[in-house]
DNA sequence: GCGACAG
DNA sequence: ATCTTGTCGC
């Protein structure tokens, strides 16, 4: 099926393949390399997809790739997807270092038709994948102040992910299975990969050569 | 009808 | 997302 061009199309292609999404762990799955993917915009419609990958244990960055684009995909809560992820994949197909997750900026089940970005990019590539937003969709009672407290992400009477603290006294970070992966996992890889900071080093990565790539060329 | 609404 | 250096506070 081709990308959608129309708001239509897109929340039909979401309806579709939202039917495909895994919220489980295979049993032996196991998680060596995390690949961060985040985007940057230099215009409206010029963007800059990244893809970084890390060693899940070191957080050694293993390989980084940045690749320029178009977009003509507006932006619009719900179908972030079409605007994203044809750079993001352009990106992760370079990468020489097969990720076993995907980290993606942006929700996974914590979507209105529960298929954010973190979904689609999972299905789409069958590996593995989670979102970390830093804002929340849905609502959350605010986690214990302690680093790795966690509370309940709610639409509509359902859990769809989890308010995360990464760090004690910071803002929770909101994490949501994308595929292939179970929440509990899903929270316990964000925290090995915030070590230090409020988010994870996949994002913040990713967002510096973002924006490295939006100010150089 | 009005406001909300990942990046 | 983007505008962006020094500065306030623990």
């Amino acid at each position: 099926m081709e990308w959608p061009r129309t708001v239509e199309d897109a929340v039909a292609l979401q309806e579709r393949l939202r039917t495909q999404v895994i919220t489980a762990s295979a049993p032996d799955l196991r998680i060596d390399t995390v690949a961060g993917l985040d985007v940057g915009y230099r215009s409206n419609d010029a963007v800059a997809g990244v893809c970084v990958v890390f060693d899940a244990k070191t957080l050694v960055v293993l390989d980084e790739v940045v690749v320029e684009d178009t977009t003509d995909f507006p932006y619009i809560a719900g179908l972030f997807a079409f605007r994203e992820m044809p750079v993001l994949l352009r990106a992760l197909d370079q990468v020489a270092v097969a990720p076993d997750l995907l980290v993606a900026d942006g929700q996974g089940l914590a979507h209105p038709r529960r298929f954010g970005l973190a979904c689609h990019l999972g299905v789409h590539t069958g590996i593995p994948s989670i979102g970390v937003a830093k804002n929340p969709m849905g609502t959350f009672a605010q986690p214990g102040h302690a680093r790795g407290s966690t509370s309940d992400l709610v639409m509509e009477d359902e859990v769809v992910g989890r308010a995360l603290r990464t760090q004690d006294g910071v803002k929770p970070v909101f994490v949501s299975v994308g595929h292939k992966i179970d929440l509990d996992r899903a929270c316990a890889e964000v925290l090995r990969l915030a070590p230090r900071y409020r988010l994870p080093e996949t994002t913040r990565r990713a967002d510096t050569l973002t924006r490295q790539a939006a100010s150089s060329a």
